[in-house]
DNA sequence: TTTTTAAAAGACAAAAAGGTCTTTTAGTAA
DNA sequence: TTACTAAAAGACCTTTTTGTCTTTTAAAAA
């Protein structure tokens, strides 16, 4: 589905954001491994995460990563467009630059409502509604 | 969607069997022409394509590429899985290793429709079905 | 104000994806 | 039976993705 990038954010920030709700602010080495990804690279990520305003971040000690309760959600599209860009959520099955209904490829009229229920699906959902359905999910520790 | 291996593939056999059904048999320069892919990388995908028993190939003069009639149709399911596994027709969105109904991943009730009905259209849709379909699309020349 | 802690920065490296080029093999036709 | 044509084979190259490692910066605590 997404790259690894973009998925070592997603589960990141759902991390970050649940333990948050939890007035707890978690650093890098914890995140890598609770979400089971390698700790420079999801660093990296989340550097780029901080840059782009979408996570908050404070060093030194009882440092760690957290979101600003001020800020509105932040939805997956956000996060998906400025990591690997709008390929996923626009592109056409079949590799061609041009379809649509005047000029269909032979995957246009099936693909094309795959490709509507993943732009509703990262356009409705946010970090923190990913973050608020994963209660159980962290508690078993199934990443 | 598809990886570009894939997608080559995918565009040459359905190109192919498009030619084949008026009575035709294009060789490699027509087709990465056609098709818009690069000729030398076209050919090396066809090659495995042969090799995988998918198409037929002659060599020599009047040579080219066709479909054995006799044969049943190619699902782009087959396709696919020879080619690049069949990660985005049970991969879980969120990446996890084991997510199911059991575990399940914070976008499991979402993706799972999504994913279910990427499985549907390549276990029905063939090379042959998508042929059939591109009349129009290879007459406009819209790849 | 020095030490400690933890993120930031960025150079570097490995692996995978995407692609090219040259030579060989196998048919066809003169 | 030689010349030509077109696919097969495989070595090689480039770019992108996926990472690592070392040094620097900033905040907190002793």
């Amino acid at each position: 589905m997404f790259n690894k990038e973009t998925e070592y954010a997603l589960r990141s920030l759902v991390y970050i954001q649940h333990q948050n709700y939890q007035n707890l602010r978690p650093g890098i080495e914890e995140i890598a491994k609770e979400i089971e990804a390698p700790q420079a690279f999801t660093a990296k990520i989340l550097q780029r995460m901080v840059r782009l305003g979408f996570v908050n971040s404070i060093k030194g000690k009882g440092g760690g990563f957290h979101f600003d309760e001020s800020k509105s959600e932040l939805s997956l599209k956000q996060l998906i467009l400025s990591i690997e860009g709008g390929k996923i959520l626009d592109g056409c099955g079949f590799g061609m630059k041009h379809c649509d209904a005047n000029h269909p490829c032979p995957l246009h009229d099936q693909y094309g409502p795959i490709r509507e229920a993943i732009n509703k699906l990262v356009s409705e959902e946010t970090i923190q509604s990913l973050a608020q359905k994963t209660n159980q999910a962290f508690k078993v520790l199934n990443f």
